[in-house]
DNA sequence: GCCACCGGTGGC
DNA sequence: GCCACCGGTGGC
């Protein structure tokens, strides 16, 4: 088969390709086709597509699909854009998704309540929100987070993150991603006190003795070095808000968590 | 069932 | 008339 070339493409973001395919038959032989692929490899074959994918992201407007580049001043062709866009403002109908400001699109994996309405008088309107904390979950489910990067919308790696020196996992994967995976979970799913697993008897098996309401990590005792140090301690974007004396405790933010440590203290309250 | 590939056409 | 966009499908 004919090696096809995938080109970087600059006016992308970092590791989108364009491909040009020639046509070989047909009526239109010898004409071309243009194609972009994503850092993941998801095909887009139209302007359309790109933007609507790329969102507010990648200012597209200046675009050219077939050629890759830029070309500002050309503008494109945004007439027809601007032109739907003001029509359909004026008639009073919705923004475009397309220049709208950037919303959380996914379906939340958060607990929620559900509402069940029938006829039925028996049935009740569920609102128990501990229900979703009291689940089963499957033992060491944090190995499969194994390996999940956090990526924007162009699919650009975010920064990875980086765990303070001395934690150590526990279970059947002790790799500092299944470690890392965990407690940025727990610190996610419950405002409680992270511990880890204070039980010996759990480093020894975990399969049965692991205190499931605590991530697979070993106890931990922080140090006043790593209050000194916040790059030694944070998680990712975790960072501390502003110098702080090394007796005094500090904050550290992760997402919408807030936790205090302080030295000689375990791991109960880093983070 | 997927997708590489060409056809068809609306908008310019 | 051109071509960007996307439908449809043959071949796998």
């Amino acid at each position: 088969m004919m090696e096809r070339k995938k080109t970087d493409c600059p006016a992308l973001p970092p590791g989108w390709k364009k491909e040009e395919v020639i046509r070989k038959s047909g009526l239109s032989a010898g004409k071309s086709d243009v194609y972009y692929y994503s850092p993941t490899g998801k095909k887009f074959r139209s302007k359309p597509q790109l933007a609507r994918y790329l969102g507010n992201a990648v200012d597209l407007a200046c675009f050219d699909f077939r050629t890759g580049k830029m070309m500002p001043g050309k503008l494109q062709k945004n007439k027809q854009r601007l032109r739907h866009e003001t029509l359909s403002l004026a008639k009073g109908g919705k923004p475009d998704l397309n220049t709208a400001l950037p919303i959380r699109q996914t379906a939340s994996i958060f607990k929620q309540p559900v509402t069940k309405v029938t006829s039925h008088p028996g049935n009740k309107v569920k609102t128990d929100l501990q229900r979703a904390v009291e689940q089963p979950r499957q033992l060491f489910w944090e190995k499969r987070l194994k390996g999940l990067r956090s990526s924007d919308v162009t699919e650009q790696v975010l920064r990875t993150m980086e765990l303070p020196k001395g934690l150590q996992g526990v279970g059947p994967d002790p790799s500092d991603d299944t470690l890392l995976s965990a407690i940025a979970s727990a610190l996610h799913m419950s405002s409680a006190p992270i511990t880890g697993q204070t039980s010996v008897a759990a480093e020894k098996n975990p399969a049965i003795w692991l205190n499931m309401s605590q991530p697979l990590c070993k106890t931990f005792t922080v140090t006043d070095e790593q209050i000194r140090n916040p790059l030694q301690i944070r998680l990712c974007s975790v960072k501390a808000d502003q110098p702080t004396p090394p007796q005094e405790a500090s904050h550290f933010v992760f997402g919408k968590t807030k936790r205090l440590h302080r030295a000689g203290e375990r791991f109960s309250k880093l983070c």
